[in-house]
DNA sequence: CTTGCCTCTGACGTCGATGTGAGGTTCTAG
DNA sequence: CTAGAACCTCACATCGACGTCAGAGGCAAG
């Protein structure tokens, strides 16, 4: 596949999959005049960096894990990091749990004003 | 208090209490030789805006909700821009989620390697 | 009064993922 | 063959929440 159809199915500029590359998140062919080629399973592979950079995940730690998730293999370092960042998410999701029940109790009130609130409408 | 109690109180660092001014999501009195003086409920508004920046808001979007957690006071518009954020948390627990399992599931075979997959000590 | 710490404004630096534009090459449809 | 779309590299721009530095003023203790 060409670099425009990986962007496409994938959903992502192809900007995004050149700088992947430089990243060593992303390998790609080259044709002989140096256009890059790729294949089916390129998009599967951006749809993760993407759910990895969703997660709050950076560029190098991406580069680390990801063999992980190619080969199964692991070093002792690898797997600490890997625990490391489940934490963080782990933490990530009690915040978000955290600042979605201040949002949810601003809009119990916004909806039903108690006294000294006002309702504009 | 000055500043520096505050910001040492919220775990902060000054300069952002600076930008919170800046931004209009934390007001200051002066004194008359134009230093910031707060009182006690400032480290908790500064709580709650860092939880707010933890959910991804900007401080724009913190900016326009902060009235509504003061006053209570609602429009239409606000109370839409609520449930929007509230909404976009929503899909980033999600994501969140779902990065944490293909991470949970890449320790797993880190800790357990099956065949093909080679764990280094 | 001075020493040392805190504060002020203003402005430039940072970082990471991506946008954008220039200037040029390659591929493909007609 | 040719036009136009897609690709290439290089490199500078962007944005947001700060960090950081300079230069100057404020304030309590000794």
């Amino acid at each position: 596949m060409r670099i425009g159809d990986v962007a496409a199915q994938a959903g992502v500029s192809v900007r995004s999959l050149r700088y992947y590359e430089e990243q060593s998140l992303l390998p790609a062919q080259r044709t002989p005049s140096g256009q890059r080629r790729y294949d089916g399973s390129a998009v599967q592979r951006v749809r993760l960096i993407q759910q990895l950079y969703a997660a709050g995940l950076s560029s190098r730690v991406i580069a680390e894990v990801l063999p992980c998730f190619d080969t199964g293999t692991s070093t002792p370092e690898l797997r600490r990091r890997l625990a490391a960042e489940r934490d963080r998410i782990d933490r990530q999701l009690a915040e978000l749990v955290a600042a979605r029940g201040q949002l949810e109790a601003v809009i119990a009130t916004a909806e039903h004003p108690p006294e000294g609130c006002t309702r504009v409408d």
